[in-house]
DNA sequence: AGATTTTTTGACCAATTGATAAAATCTTAC
DNA sequence: GTAAGATTTTATCAATTGGTCAAAAAATCT
């Protein structure tokens, strides 16, 4: 059940290291291929060693893929974490957007890693979801409401906000194939980036229409 | 590799009968468990078939999928497809994004197939999306660019512009689990899908800055 | 160095899974 | 009703996969 490595103390060097090889590894396909996409064999070999010794320091596949979304789960929340009652909304909102947009472009895998998990009904973290995040959300969610109360904001769901700033900019880590594909391979990723911000603060500040 | 039933002239009633019942229930499992994550084994038997049953009628499991995809592009580029020059800007994107958010609300199983095969990488239908896709969005993101010539819409990148729409309306069905953790189990589908639709006009149109 | 503990590996297992073969059953055209 | 063809099932395979075990090899401690 727990992890494979006897209770002793204190960690040793070589199972921090390897741990983080291995979990590297195990990023990598997970967030590619998806939970029982990827096999034990494929993350060792990519870690560089043996299945029954990636086995000698995780339980079970299981035991990796739950490390990785705990691992995981507070770098995803920090951009929210960062929204602050005090700031300038509509500020607060577009560095909110910019926060995620850069985490989409320098952490794909995991963004991967969620949407996967989500998609396939979350079984492993539905528990984080309606807890933690739940927490965190609702409190901002308040915020927010209180901007629109203060005419700082336009009146407007602030869950559904949220969900939408979610969607577009997860959108350009999970999607990344096809928004690839549609754009071009000549867009180097730097540009795309640039694009993809610029266009989000038009959309979510002004909207689409014109001298409004 | 071709479909297991011999090229025999057309196709029987049951042959089309059971194809359809087969293609319903892997719809099931590969929207909720992906296509590794799925087994001709749990699809026969929603099905309510055997194994070699199934395998009659498909060659093999890719070869079931394969239909799945072929069958969804049509319908999942439909709403893209009526969005029409010659209408408002405006009324054509909040409709295009209705229509968008009708299909997550009433097909988010096909949403979740097309979510997942595009997550790991589309290794299915990336030849779709460099070409019957791309020909569509390069069209219609002409007939966008247009609209902001004339000075109808605000000037911005309409590719980014149809991502956004994408991901805003997928995100219902790909997360609703999330979706459904922090709105609570009260709201029911319906008030939900209207929730939705209002944010996202109100988003798409004006924006969230008051008085602009 | 020698004893002890940690790490690594090769061999192996049982269960699952995609797929096939051949026989048995059911439909349908006549 | 019967023969030809279509459909379904039972039995079976080979490959893959998650996981175990015990012994070998390294590393660490004294």
């Amino acid at each position: 059940m727990g992890a494979s490595i006897s209770s002793s103390r204190s960690e040793t060097r070589i199972q921090r290291e390897k741990q983080d090889i291995i979990l590297e590894a195990a990023l990598d396909q997970f967030a590619s291929r998806g939970f029982r996409g990827s096999t034990i064999d494929q993350i060792a070999d990519a870690a560089g060693m043996s299945k029954p010794n990636l086995l000698y320091y995780f339980s079970s596949k299981e035991d990796v893929h739950k490390k990785l979304i705990e691992r995981l789960l507070d770098v995803w929340l920090a951009p929210l974490r960062q929204m602050n009652a005090s700031g300038d909304p509509i500020a607060e909102i577009c560095s909110y957007i910019r926060r995620k947009l850069e985490m989409s472009r320098d952490m794909p895998r995991e963004s991967r890693l969620f949407a996967n998990e989500i998609l396939q009904g979350a079984p492993r973290i539905i528990s984080m979801i309606e807890g933690e995040l739940k927490v965190l959300v609702d409190e901002k969610a308040r915020i927010i409401k209180g901007w629109m109360d203060e005419g700082k904001l336009v009146r407007a769901d602030p869950y559904h906000l949220l969900f939408s700033i979610w969607a577009t900019t997860q959108h350009y880590a999970d999607f990344d194939v096809q928004v690839r594909a549609m754009l071009g391979p000549d867009k180097d990723g730097e540009d795309r980036f640039e694009d993809a911000a610029n266009f989000l603060n038009q959309l979510f500040v002004h909207g689409l229409k014109p001298g409004d």
